[in-house]
DNA sequence: CGTGTGCTTGACAAGTTTCAATAGACGTGG
DNA sequence: CCACGTCTATTGAAACTTGTCAAGCACACG
């Protein structure tokens, strides 16, 4: 199922320049000669859902900057049970481990299909070493993993299961341009939250029943955010 | 209750060099001449129980070395409930988000009486600039918090309560030299695992019981570690 | 037009919280 | 030195939430 990163294409010169993440990716700030330099060991990654862009306990020898799609991080427990630990989005950078020499510590799955820039982390290296700023950039990108991760410890794994898949709602409208935000799959919110899939489809079906949100299709919905929000007392916006 | 970082005594430099986690601190790896230069910007926190090293939402102007002592790392949820989002010990980071330009994201809380290290983020910036290879010991810093709160969210807040207890516990138990280790108060531990203080206060009576555990003194006590860890059927050493 | 996969629902069991009361530990001041 | 008040831990019983097991349903795909 892992594709291997090495299999991707090259993007032209011009497609970096105009890519949509430009502006909060990895190499936003530096000088594009020394850019150029270093383009061609970039790869396009495109991965269907279900597919993984790396897996855990792989030597990290990449790092990922999602242009489109959402990718799940997996962990496992020892009896097998799994939890999701964060999603990513455009702009995120998976694999951010590499960067510190450390082996891959999730599975990283496209929960739809994906696209992502592969970094060899010595080009990273190499570029921090000539351009300064982007140390600066590396830390932002870290700072956000990390603030990811304690607000999935305070807001998604505390409080009564309603309040859980409220809160995840909350995040996936607002995580998403469209009007309409990707859904994921009972058991992969169950994952997220630590709740069951059972428990997951009854929160679900209560709030479409009482038209918080609504499904567009069977994996796209529509939710009333400001409503959710008095709901779990998130400050308004 | 904070006590400003600034009020802090300076250190010798002979108390620097032969300082218990001088192997694993941020300046490991400094040349010791530019390090005698910003040395007098560091200050000797020492704070007891219940004090604050810092506090959310304030700037973050220092990162502080932990010496000695355990800090709790505390977030809160709009309804003023709260959730303990990590320990930090010997050798961790407190307020490593300083180091991105960022506030303070919690509150930063000793459990037990604690000794710091404050360094100004301008002292860790200058002396980067200098030395690269402290980048390296940052990411090294980035990456552990990161890995602890993913292993907070897959150990310590998925299963059933008897489960993450005892996850804790060996937690505690293996990050002590001693062979009896700190016991966190009841309501602190049902905030690290998102269950109330009667839940737990259950648990650790039944694990006392059945022999799992002993008090040694109302907050510290022992472990049959390699039995804790069959029941959760963690991999053994 | 079956077959598979994921979603929903029901009924019951198990786990957890809530509310309330009691018991212990500790420090203060008489 | 003991009495008292405070704070934390423990325990019980009832209410509530979530998990488990089992069945039915819907939609997509071959």
């Amino acid at each position: 199922m892992t594709i291997p990163a090495s299999k991707g294409e090259i993007l032209t010169n011009e497609a970096c320049k105009t890519c949509s993440v430009r502006s909060v990716a990895l190499f936003k700030d530096l000088n594009p000669a020394v850019f150029e330099k270093f383009h061609a060991s970039i790869r396009d990654i495109q991965i269907g859902k279900g597919e993984s862009l790396y897996t855990i306990g792989q030597a990290g020898e990449r790092v990922f900057t999602i242009r489109e799609g959402i990718v799940k991080l997996v962990q496992y427990l020892p009896d097998g049970s799994q939890r999701i630990v964060r999603l990513l989005k455009q702009g995120d950078l998976a694999g951010i481990e590499a960067t510190s020499g450390s082996d891959y510590q999730h599975d990283a799955i496209a929960l739809t299909r994906s696209e992502s820039c592969a970094i060899p982390v010595s080009t990273v290296e190499f570029l921090a070493s000539e351009q300064p700023q982007l140390h600066k950039t590396l830390l932002t990108k870290w700072h956000d993993a990390l603030s990811t991760s304690d607000s999935w410890l305070t807001r998604l794994s505390t409080g009564p299961s309603r309040y859980r898949v409220i809160r995840l709602l909350i995040w996936l409208a607002e995580n998403t341009h469209e009007k309409a935000f990707y859904l994921p799959g009972r058991e992969d919110i169950g994952h997220m939250l630590a709740l069951t899939t059972e428990t997951v489809s009854r929160t679900i079906a209560d709030l479409r029943r009482d038209k918080y949100i609504e499904l567009v299709r069977s994996d796209y919905a529509r939710a009333d955010v400001k409503k959710l929000k008095a709901i779990v007392k998130d400050e308004a916006d």
